[in-house]
DNA sequence: TATGAATGAGTATTCATTCAT
DNA sequence: GATGAATGAATACTCATTCAT
């Protein structure tokens, strides 16, 4: 990938994670970027491309993410490491994340399966620790992280802190 | 409030629920309102005020739909309303709502006290029943009835349902 | 006329002076008049019936305020009246002057036959003071007195004055 | 420059000197240069980036003429120069010179200083003639050769030709 | 690969004007 | 006489996209 198409990436990323998809003209992506307008199409073709340029590159970086968790083999483990996730997200990862979270309720990209291996081993591990109703329960704390990470891309880390303790100490994890 | 200037009013809700603000044209807006394009000027100033006018007016029907669980004296009952709040919203409603979700994401737009009441109330309840920690378990029924109330508002509420009892069970409301 | 058709009147009048008539849009002058806009089309037809209601107003107060030079008697007394008229042309009829020379540029209502008798009069004054060329010399004057007089709509009498007395004193008036 | 956005300069000049700044469309202007509308605002961003670079190449070319007279030696000359000055514009220049006259009225574009080295050459000029108020004279003079263009430029050469020999006679250069 | 000129459809907004009350 | 709701055409300007170089 050449300097100026990771530019592009770059540029597309930050602005779509700030100000929206719709709300972001391929003029101000250039602008930022760098580069000619023309470049932008002809490296992604248009602006729709770029968008799913950046969301493949996302659920690449999701899935990083996910992994410890997901191949985590005591059942313990892997409700804290989720607990633990949202802390561990550098600054640099806040804006795949937003555009993530705003992409949610645009229609044609919301991708609800995406979180299913995620909570399929959280269920699993809540029937090893024999809760009564594990896929509700694992639903249940991926909502819960789910918020929680939203209020970080908010509002910073700091006011969330204690909520990690909390959930912790209430899953005796 | 004249006829026109209601229907924009609906128009307006509809479109920006579905499709998002900036998504939206004025253009759209009139057509499905039946009117001419200039009304809206005329009447909201600009885009903005449109949707401002709009903001207010789902301001004050989530104050009215949160009224019985503010106004309730029984701590169980406080928690058991809430639970059973998000189901209980008629589909007349979801445009309402849906708008407010996309919302959170504008910062212009967020305003994240408008649930303080609720929160407090929820923490009142939690510390007359005795938990450990009533606020934290405030913010957290919160956000899970948040989190809830998106899920209907993308795929209805049956796939939701059992989440009900299985939420009035564990906190044994 | 009403109270109210007068208030249009003023309005535009200094609205058109100031920024000019396209520059001035209807809903502009019926807000600085406090009156409904539908007003200034009952009252003056249409946009341009309202300006030309003001320019004919013009004319007749710009032929008031010719008449001491038209039918002065005394040949230089003529000279020395006109010399000295843009000077005692009072602040509230600057509007009225502003309008006037605006409006030169605009074909339609640029009329120059306006200043006819006046020329006429300044000619009969200069052949019987012996002049060579009376009738370009009128012409001359009405232009130099032209020419004050859009210096002092623009930049007030103060800059002005000394050109009075030197041209009495040129024109040994 | 390229020719496309030549003669979008060209279009705008004749129609802002024909019909004034705000009574001409961009859409107008756009149709008149043989292009689209978008391009004017890719070239000058918007419709008073369009004026300004007109005012620009207006205010070159009238330097380029009146620097004969500025740097004329003789005084004799200097006078002789400036009383021929408005006969000699060619019709191609008339765009340039109405446009200028009618801006004189818009306050944010009139540009009194814009004459002072003229006016100073003259004031000099009539000093090295003996002159008893050489500032004032030259105010005069540059009053009257203003007057003559407004009238050569509504109304052609032909009538003001009689007032060049007239001058020239007045003022024995 | 990269640019920058160019476009045509679309955008929010303004405007003069009409009309029922 | 006076209002204020309503309109449709026009306005300045933006947008994603194309294309010759």
């Amino acid at each position: 990938m050449t300097d100026k198409k990771e530019s592009i990436l770059h540029a597309a990323l930050e602005l779509f994670a700030k100000d929206g998809y719709n709300a972001t003209s391929t003029n101000r992506i250039a602008k930022q970027a760098g580069v000619s307008e023309g470049l932008i199409f002809r490296h992604f073709g248009n602006k729709k491309g770029l968008l799913e340029a950046i969301i493949k590159d996302a659920e690449y970086r999701i899935g990083q993410l996910l992994a410890p968790v997901v191949f985590e083999d005591d059942p313990k483990k892997v409700i804290r490491k989720l607990i633990e996730l949202p802390f561990s997200i550098g600054p640099s990862e806040y804006d795949y994340w937003k555009l993530q979270f705003k992409l949610k309720w645009e229609e044609e990209y919301n991708n609800p399966d995406k979180m299913k291996p995620l909570v399929d081993k959280l269920a699993w591990a809540f029937a090893e620790l024999g809760y009564e109703n594990p896929e509700k329960e694992a639903v249940l704390l991926n909502q819960i992280i789910d918020a929680i990470s939203t209020e970080i891309l908010r509002d910073g880390k700091a006011a969330q802190e204690p909520f990690r303790d909390f959930l912790v100490g209430k899953y005796k994890v």
